[in-house]
DNA sequence: CGATTAAACAAACAAGCGTTTGTTTCTAAA
DNA sequence: TTTAGAAACAAACGCTTGTTTGTTTAATCG
């Protein structure tokens, strides 16, 4: 045996890719086999190397191009010039609503950093900032503008990314809650914090209603 | 050279827990070599079978040990028949400054549940559910009382406590604000978002003043 | 002091790892 | 239909891994 019938490279190369991410997500990268690999893809160990360059570049290549995607889909979906509030409602439903269809690829990403060699580490962590980066500049509009109780921006971008993200490792398809519901969920949470009322006053709420 | 001077069994078998901790921690479970841990502690790779079974069951004592004292903990630090805000506040704190204390063992605990075998991970997600079911215990109190504005209480524990633990991860002592501080923003996010405000009422969160 | 046990070493083990090499088979363009 | 290149195999490489075994030295206790 050697070529087999019918295969194509861009289609195998797609079906490493799509085992990796699983495989990594579900044991993680060191205690994935690249023997393990080939045999989900039904390849010999050694064909592998025909579409990476090593073990390492494969982890690489995953993270770095989810990481790009997910910026890419965010500033697609993003009005900066809206109103802080709906901004945040909006990067709220997307990161769910994204990383929900993404759940494996997300976990490689909080969870192999320290996989990586120091350079592409940094890389990816800097990828990682930009996005970050994002929801902090709609924090400090809001804040600016009034709409949100002053705060360390930073740490409360931290805290609200790891209450977005976290949901893709506890969120099942199969739970009794839908998306939206956990969306929903979400939202009041969020905005309900950084409203955020300093202990004993009254708080007021004002939002154009009639939009989700 | 055999049995070095002064060497002690107790004593060893401390510094091959902290220096698993910490290398486990750093670069995670599988990519650490235990000729790497043998040789952090000062031993050839053989002699650390005189204190560990094996090197899944080391992960397994880590694990299990860590969040056992962190329930010991939380239930010796709250006091389960006071007003719910007061404990939901006591525990932001707890988790908090604990998880600070013991930053290298919650990162461990939380990114290598699935490197244990399918027993160890089913206890220790077992011991996890029943620190969680604190938090959850208090919110539903909280809900009953009529201090937090309903909600589907799972989803908010999850939601909370990803947000809590994500602290460890970015959390770096030399940074320009306290671990007062940091609690204190986290208590303001947690409160603020289950008094979630639903759009465009008014919100008054009468707590008793004096209290931190 | 002498015997026993505790604590470590030294050396190897089989198995598995990522990776390389050379070859074989299939596909597609000439 | 011949031929160049794409896609895979088969087999091995050197190295590292977790672990075991037998031995040696230090401490302890009667």
């Amino acid at each position: 045996m050697a070529r087999t019938r019918g295969s194509v490279g861009a289609e195998t190369e797609k079906a490493i890719r799509k085992a990796a991410v699983e495989l990594i997500a579900k044991h993680g990268f060191e205690a994935m086999t690249l023997r393990d690999l080939a045999e989900h893809v039904g390849l010999q160990p050694g064909s592998i190397y025909r579409y990476i360059a090593t073990k390492d570049q494969l982890l690489v290549d995953i993270m770095a191009e989810h990481m790009e995607t997910l910026i890419a889909a965010w500033r697609a979906a993003d009005r900066p010039d809206a109103d802080p509030r709906l901004r945040l409602e909006g990067f709220v439903d997307f990161h769910i609503r994204y990383h929900f269809q993404r759940q494996k690829e997300v976990v490689i990403a909080n969870l192999e950093l320290r996989s990586l060699t120091p350079d592409a580490r940094r890389a990816c962590v800097g990828l990682r900032k930009t996005y970050e980066g994002e929801l902090r500049g709609i924090l400090e509009a809001g804040i600016t503008q009034g709409f949100f109780s002053p705060t360390d921006s930073g740490i409360a971008t931290n805290a609200i990314i790891s209450m977005l993200t976290g949901v893709c490792f506890w969120y099942s398809p199969k739970g009794k809650l839908s998306a939206d519901d956990i969306i929903a969920i979400h939202k009041r949470l969020v905005l309900g914090g950084l409203s955020g009322t300093p202990r004993g006053e009254a708080k007021i709420i004002p939002l154009a209603a009639g939009r989700n």
